[in-house]
DNA sequence: CATGATTTGTCCGTATGTATG
DNA sequence: GCATACATACGGACAAATCAT
């Protein structure tokens, strides 16, 4: 409380236009205010009106041709994989302003599979969850997702936890295990059945597959996942050499 | 290619910063000149250094510190495996005694799109060229690769460049240009027509699509690329987190 | 096709506030 | 307290890209 809580005029810019988009005044391909009148609305300057611009063309909310104006960017149905830092992709929305939802579709426990005990190093008689979430995007059903999760660790998880947040929130903030380290694999396939109903795409459509392991630090598997991505999502990423040495 | 060759000074600083990072005079934790020095270093102000560096802080490159000073950040990603190294699939397959074949399908130049003028900073009237090739893999056919190449990268490309090596490889033995960032984004696909046929798969198969593009050490784009890969492919990656400080 | 209005891109110079050591 | 460094903001200027007329 020592601070005030101001707030920098080129954030209120942003949170302004934010909300112009989240309650759908602004859409995708719509061109926002020019830049003088942004400035003259927030009796300002074009610099600060451009600096609010600036960050979001960086969260890609918005792309901006001279010339021509300011326009709000396509959806943000993608999650980057930033290799720099292991978040999750809902971290990595939220902070672009998207609204994340989840919703049950299955939790209960079972033996785990070979693959599965394989995969999670665990002991043949420990059983283990399962959980199914359809991940909603403001409003919008984006990926479902299947975990498989010790035991040990499933049992804590109540039904608040799992309705509201990311697993990877839930292993850092409620168990104290902070996931350090992702392996993981992409690839397409087909939907059918029960996904296809899940995702609310027609049998037969094309999906991106994503399995993976999270690790915690000490290199221990923690969760199993294997996610589904409707064709209209995608995953960015970024790889960079490392510049130093040599 | 005269008329155009402004570079904006605060990119220019930019690369000033990258360069002294990349030849060691900077390192982890560094703390690099202040506002003011590099503004009396380059001739301008401090708002013009203030804006180089802002874009370095959203890249991971550098941390600043209000009263303290601009440091040189962590070296972004030590994924030991994969994607965390800007490497080819080729080179990842070869690794493991793969042999891979490129069949051409396509080489020749054209005026660009508008995406592709965004895409590799074009000016509006430099023609391009477009690669299609097959990469076959022990035999197999693999996946399609769609590459724009800028005219002036395309035209010293040779018949015998093309059919043998990666875009990777091209670019750093014969042009001098290394690849030290990679930009993508990955989603999945029907394949249809002329794609189907030359993947060698039904139409109507899901493919994985990869999109990217191909940067150089002062952030130039370079290429503009996009695969498609058969549904028995898969991209593997690994993330993961420094340990260090905070 | 030319031209002017609009819009963004870049840069200058100045000023004040806040965090750090 | 003090100097240094970054954070934010003001106000003005010219250039380049785009688009409608």
């Amino acid at each position: 409380m020592s601070q005030q809580d101001f707030v920098p005029l080129y954030v209120r810019i942003q949170r302004y236009l934010l909300d112009e988009i989240a309650a759908g005044r602004l859409s995708e391909g719509d061109r926002t205010p020019s830049e003088p009148e942004l400035a003259s609305k927030f009796a300002t300057t074009r610099a600060t009106v451009a600096k609010a611009f600036q960050q979001l063309v960086y969260e890609g909310v918005i792309v901006r041709r001279a010339g021509s104006g300011t326009f709000v960017a396509r959806p943000a149905m993608s999650a980057p994989i930033d290799l720099s830092r292991v978040r999750s992709f809902e971290e990595q929305l939220a902070d672009r302003g998207a609204i994340i939802d989840y919703e049950v579709v299955a939790f209960d426990s079972h033996m785990p599979t070979p693959l599965e005990i394989e995969a999670l190093h665990l002991r043949k008689a420990e059983t283990v969850f399962r959980l199914d979430r359809l991940r909603v995007v403001s409003g919008e059903r984006m990926s479902l997702e299947r975990r498989v999760i010790p035991g040990e660790l499933g049992r804590r998880m109540t039904p608040i936890m799992i309705r509201t947040k990311s697993i990877h929130r839930i292993l850092d903030e409620d168990f104290g295990l902070p996931v350090l380290r992702v392996e993981g694999s992409i690839r397409a396939g087909v939907a059918k059945g029960a996904i296809a109903d899940q995702l609310a795409v027609k049998r037969g459509a094309p999906v991106l597959i994503r399995d993976y392991v999270l690790l915690s630090a000490d290199r221990r598997p923690l969760v199993r996942g294997e996610s589904f991505y409707r064709e209209d999502f995608h995953i960015d990423y970024v790889v960079q050499q490392e510049l130093r040495d040599r």
